[in-house]
RNA sequence: CGCGGAGUAGAGCAGCUGGCAGCUCGUCGGGCUCAUAACCCGGAGGUCGCAGGUUCAAGUCCUGCCUCCGCAA
């Protein structure tokens, strides 16, 4: 099939390539512009971008989708199918109606949960047990077309964002190729979502890192699973700075020590007390200026007194 | 040229106004102990990121470069 690509980050890239390896013709790759990044302000490609090209696949990076400009090009290039994944841009009505079989787009969540920028971590900021991709009809609403396909998988308790995000990514591939077969067979269904159940997956800023140590340990736990890479937890309970946290476990001990209050700091890590009386011990952390490393290697830098 | 911090022993850090390179942990050897992540004694290990400059003398002051990190996106 002729299909036109749409995609960005990281997690679009594996989308693109399993098209590609499907055998169908990607007729161009639309992402967004490079952007300034980073320290520096260097100008930075986007990872599709970086693939396509590498693949002699057409580039476009147009500042804007709705001018009229890209649907030119879209009708230039005369796709029947535009494949989106986290392309990052609202595509206006006149493009998705333009090709013969749609518009379809790879998204990280069980839809109608979490439609929005950012349900991966959503899906663990919320301590979820469960997550998936869903394969839908694009619509003029963000995330509300009907519904083709739906994979899930267990969320493990302890992994994060990272490695959710990849196998997502996956498997959204997978399920995407799978799909273009049915459309090609006329064997795709679509299922309208269920308005009740919808929730939404809002951009992530810094203003989610700080830890509230009254939380419980559990919450806090997947409050740092689900802010990493970016932006991360932070704490100034340790040194009187903020400090990034990276990586904690639950003890399931108990302590009577009030909430934020360190009641060890050893090599297994630091132990702070946390809202349920439950004691979270911190098990990789960055300071300023400094890198990320173990609790127990920050530790001899900078020792901690327990009273 | 967006702003700022940092490169010193295997790891994490301290070295103020230039004057013999230190601390904690680890590591090696020995000791104590029923025993231990405990304790005691002793040892090894550093071209102080790279290249120049100033000086009797540079980890420390000056210049250029490399690498890492935070903010901002």
């Amino acid at each position: 099939m002729k299909i036109l690509f749409m995609g960005t980050p990281d997690f679009a890239v594996p989308s693109l390539e399993s098209l590609l390896n499907a055998g169908h013709e990607i007729c161009g790759v639309f992402t967004q512009p490079d952007k300034p990044k980073n320290r520096g302000m260097k100008l930075q490609a986007p990872p599709v971008k970086e693939f396509a090209l590498a693949h002699d696949i057409p580039v476009f990076q147009p500042e804007s989708v709705k001018d009229g400009t890209a649907m030119e090009q879209i009708r230039s290039l005369e796709p029947e199918l535009i494949a989106v994944a986290a392309y990052g841009r609202i595509l206006p009505v006149d493009i998705l109606e333009y090709p013969a079989y749609g518009c379809i787009n790879v998204h990280s969540s069980l839809l109608p949960k979490y439609r929005g920028s950012a349900p991966i971590h959503w899906a663990i900021l919320n301590g979820d047990e469960q997550s998936g991709v869903t394969i839908m009809h694009m619509a003029k609403a963000m995330d509300a077309g009907d519904i083709i396909a739906q994979a899930a998988t267990p969320i493990d308790p302890n992994e994060t964002v990272e490695t959710l995000h990849d196998r997502l990514a996956q498997m959204g591939a997978k399920l995407l190729v799978e799909v273009v077969e049915q459309l090609k067979n006329g064997t795709a269904t679509r299922t309208p979502q269920d308005e009740s159940k919808v929730t939404y997956a809002p951009m992530l800023s810094r203003e989610l890192s700080p830890l509230d140590w009254t939380r419980t340990a559990r919450q806090l736990h997947d409050q740092v699973r689900g802010l990493i890479p970016w932006p991360a937890t932070t704490t100034d309970i340790i040194g009187g700075q903020p400090v990034k946290i990276f990586e904690v476990e639950e003890t399931g001990v108990a302590t009577d020590a009030a909430p934020g209050t360190i009641v060890a700091a050893g090599k297994e890590g630091i132990d702070v007390a946390c809202g349920d009386g439950m004691l979270l011990r911190i098990k990789q952390l960055q300071a300023q200026g400094g890198k990320r490393m173990a609790a127990a290697d920050y530790l001899r830098g900078h020792p901690i007194n327990i009273q």
